[in-house]
DNA sequence: TAAGGTGATGGCCACGAGACCATACGCAAG
DNA sequence: CTTGCGTATGGTCTCGTGGCCATCACCTTA
């Protein structure tokens, strides 16, 4: 099958600015300027044009525009699942803000695999975004690419969590405050067995939440039994196997902390299925605060992230950089970085353990 | 501050097929040819020329090639809002098969408003979209502009929803067959006193649900109390508020029937809140099947949605009808129309409503 | 030996809009 | 009458790629 077929053939079909000048009877630069510089066009040729631009539905071409002029005004936008809340909410901010400023969004997720973020990549440099937000896959090895991109004059800023040594502007959570708060939440009703609900990663632990929590027991006289870490995605699937496997251990711990708000989820599941019960047989403390945790009785004790706040940030650093420039990076001035705190939204999920 | 440093500036920073060619000592179409005709090559030639696009990390413009050859690869996607997890799910299915065939997506929430869609509309045809996937606002008065972005060689495909008198294909649920199951079950268990959250809208009432909602109560003998009624929009905040105004009146619904998963979850809010349980004090029926609808205790009784079959029929439409171009559209050949059954999930949150 | 085919490569224009320069005209000051 | 200037408008080249035609060397066949 011909590829001519396969695709959106608008020559012909669209009108373009000629056709417009043609029928308003001026050339095709004083119709440009109606549309452009009004204030420069007599006031009977500006009614003419723009009775023309009407009548021909015209609408100036974007592709064209971006070509000749080397602006862009699409932006890249790569996140982990859509389908998880905490993304969702962070595209719609993200996807909002960049349209108030006259930007499209392009969305990609990348699953939480390298490989599928760099042909994402790839696309949206080939189809010259002006700027790339991006939550990378854990142990993402595109950092080079990044910079390259960057190189060539596309803004980058990542979110949510960064690749080791990446040099690049961010925007985060304080992952290591949020660890500590969970933790020492769950120690002051006198939790010892406790095991985290994280995305460890075979090769390089990239999730600050994982990294910090062993150091968060131990800092409080308590240590990380290694029958507790497993290497998992952040999802709902993933976080209800988990804890099945957790609680049918021997020594099952008292108290769950999933660092994300899916495998939560997975995990409260998982605790249905096997009869148990939050907080009396478990206590749970996740991150994210989803709108079924206060649904279910008692609701879930949460570290609660300021997602709108951090989507508007993004795209704030994100122009920031598109307006400095390339200049800025060659001169390499220092990139922002910001970090969030969170805040915990107690309910009734955390109650001291029973006496077994 | 002047527009020319406000995006991105790519002349002189990414690298074009003429610079690949010098590098390499072809002329330009050999170069090109490099990459789309590999086989016309000599092998060492070819060898050539790949080392160049190598080294100078060449990436062809998608936005030139569109341009030239009139073929865009860029869809747009137009939802009521990304934090549904509908639009969530269905949005992941058309991105990733979309992606599959080669193409972006630009994705904007319609807010549930006309006038906001009717912006992203003119913004997707200024950027040339090959196609368009949309779930319209409720009462859209945008159906004239779909209709002439079609005639420009647009294919659009409508999604959960669809414009009175629109004749473009769409994919839907089969929403009058799943609010008379719904009613069934209800009615099935005793229940005479019932009220629909559902997105009632001012002037033209073009959720389906909704209108079927009275017959399908009417058929069994029974009717809708003009107090039951309300204007709302598919949220989980008008789903707390109307089911607060609900269950406050003199004669409360002894059952709910939330049209959305997201009404639902406002509801069971508001339940929770007045201290009322479900299903001892009411019953409640939803649509979409959402994760928390299984963590609380009973479960919810729920009219699934195939949200996954629906993205995936969307896009087929919409290559279907990208393939045929605008020869068919002349032609006036029968859009396609897929419908989709709800399935009824039982958990018990529906039994007989209290003798009072 | 001439005609014809084939494989490998290059030249050239167009897509639609942006940027800049050029032109034509009116009008006032010298 | 010329000069200068401002206003209104038009002409032309360019962005990077796609499509088509042209060229040239080499080989086969009658």
């Amino acid at each position: 099958m011909p590829l001519s077929r396969h695709r959106f053939w608008y020559h012909g079909l669209v009108a373009t600015i000629t056709e417009v000048a043609r029928r308003a009877g001026v050339s095709t630069t004083t119709a440009k300027r109606a549309i452009r510089e009004p204030g420069k066009l007599a006031p009977e040729t500006l009614r003419r044009v723009r009775e023309a631009v009407e009548a021909l539905n015209y609408e100036p071409d974007q592709l064209a525009s971006a070509l000749r002029s080397g602006r862009s005004t699409t932006l890249g936008l790569v996140i982990g699942s859509i389908v998880e809340p905490f993304f969702a909410e962070l595209t719609r901010t993200i996807v909002h803000d960049a349209r108030a400023r006259g930007f499209n969004v392009i969305v990609a997720d990348n699953e939480y695999r390298d490989d599928v973020e760099a042909a994402h990549l790839r696309s949206f440099y080939g189809n010259r975004v002006a700027g790339l937000i991006l939550r990378s896959a854990y142990g993402s090895s595109n950092l080079d690419y990044l910079l390259r991109m960057q190189g060539r004059g596309v803004a980058v800023v990542e979110v949510d969590c960064i690749i080791p040594g990446s040099p690049l502007p961010h925007v985060m959570l304080d992952n290591v405050g949020a660890v500590d708060r969970g933790v020492a939440h769950l120690v002051a009703h006198g939790h010892q067995r406790i095991a985290a609900l994280s995305s460890y990663h075979p090769k390089l632990n990239a999730d600050e939440r994982v990294q910090r929590f062993p150091d968060a027991l131990s800092s409080r006289g308590l240590r990380l039994p290694a029958a507790y870490v497993s290497q998992t995605a952040p999802t709902e699937r993933e976080g209800y196997e988990v804890a099945l496997h957790l609680m049918r251990l021997p020594e099952p711990p008292t108290a769950i902390f999933a660092t994300t708000g899916s495998m939560a989820a997975g995990a409260y599941r998982a605790l249905m299925e096997l009869g148990l019960r939050v907080p009396r047989d478990v206590s749970l403390v996740a991150f994210d605060d989803y709108p079924w945790m206060r649904l279910v009785h008692p609701g879930i004790d949460t570290l609660a992230q300021p997602v709108e706040a951090m989507g508007r940030a993004a795209v704030r650093l994100l122009f920031d950089q598109m307006r400095l420039g390339a200049q800025a990076q060659v001169e390499h001035t220092q990139a922002e970085r910001l970090r969030f705190p969170a805040e915990l939204v107690v309910r009734g999920s955390v109650t001291p353990p029973r006496a077994e």
